[in-house]
DNA sequence: GGCCTTCAATAACACTGTTCCGATACGCTG
DNA sequence: CAGCGTATCGGAACAGTGTTATTGAAGGCC
């Protein structure tokens, strides 16, 4: 009968800020709940009232995560030309992947240890990439694309792009390496392979 | 002096052996020195006197896990023909992450929080991939494939296979998916888009 | 045989996530 | 406006972690 839960919604967004910095600065290891709350002025107790668990205060950050992921890639501008548009999201996805490593290591390779993602969290991840989905939709459709299921074209893009930010964020990619050239060329040499004739090919360099 | 380092090598094996199985029931998470310790009938001391720390022995699961893989890369028979090799590469890549999942979680997925490669063990890492970099000069200086940098065009086939097998792993792909159809059909796409005229194409399902 | 080094078990330290208890503060009802 | 009731949070305690200091035992070399 008394007292709604009135969440304090700064407290709140204190604590995911920080939360996000203390992973960004020395990986999800040094989140810790006490060093959390006392940057933030408050005690272990308030992150379970707020967000339940450990493991649930990272579910946030796996939503956001998602949520400026999902902005990046549906915001990408489209040529209606397969590869290249395909290139242009993978871009999108690495662009991500660079702004907000840490996150991406949560959202992408579980890199928090007892964190799973909840149902809502895991809808809205798989929301993210039905951009992906159209594009290659429409090339099977126009005879641009080889007629193979599109989950399985859209599967083969999205491990490009997911092997090569997370090579790329774990360091084991040699040194002295063109990142960016030799990913736009693995991206376009991987989508020229879908293509139901291959026209110019691809042209690295 | 006296008593030169008599490591026990019995207890050496048991405790990697041991520390493998608790990682496969239970993941990385469940991977305690004590409950290891006890488990082999000795003390949390016993690790530290014979690998140092936690991530050291972590290392040793590591170097032991690119032994298995690069022994397996290293056996997979070839034709000469680059786009076949590669799939084939590709397949004897999965199979060996699907053979031991919790040492593949260790050696590409930084599963284990605290965990770095030692010098040697990422230079044994670095070793396993010498087939795949073979395959392409060769490709490459017969003028099958495009006149790419070689690192380029492995680290491009790389990135699928990691990214596929990753995604399985963690369970990122869709429910009732063709997983090993599907691997082999983004693999030839994938390979196929460095050839430098594409003659067949591929040909998938 | 006695020294000396290496090994490992016990127990402690400093940390972790989590939970219990209690006090506070707030919103709704009378 | 008083007061009840509950949601919220601070402090302390619990169970667990990796690591280390101390100590005793065990074995090879002089």
């Amino acid at each position: 009968m008394a007292r709604p839960r009135t969440h304090d919604e700064a407290l709140r967004l204190k604590l995911l800020d920080r939360a996000g910095e203390l992973i960004a600065a020395d990986g999800p290891k040094a989140l810790s709940l006490r060093k959390l709350a006392g940057d933030a002025g408050t005690s272990t107790t308030a992150v379970y009232s707020l967000f339940g668990s450990k493991p649930d205060l990272v579910n946030a950050l796996y939503t956001e995560g998602f949520r400026r992921f999902g902005a990046r890639m549906a915001g990408t501008p489209l040529t209606g030309h397969a590869v290249e548009d395909l290139v242009a999201l993978g871009s999108a996805y690495r662009t991500s992947a660079l702004a907000d490593p840490h996150l991406y290591g949560i959202m992408f390779s579980r890199s928090v240890p007892g964190f799973e993602p909840n149902e809502d969290a895991e809808k809205l991840a798989r929301e993210t990439l039905k951009p992906l989905e159209r594009i290659i939709r429409r090339a099977i459709a126009d005879g641009v694309f080889l007629d193979a299921p599109p989950e399985t074209i859209a599967v083969g893009c999205w491990a490009v792009v997911h092997g090569l930010v997370s090579l790329e964020l774990t360091g084991n990619l040699p040194e002295e390496f063109d990142v960016t050239g030799s990913y736009e060329a693995a991206l376009r040499a991987n989508a020229s392979g879908w293509l139901r004739r291959q026209t110019s090919g691809n042209d690295p360099l």
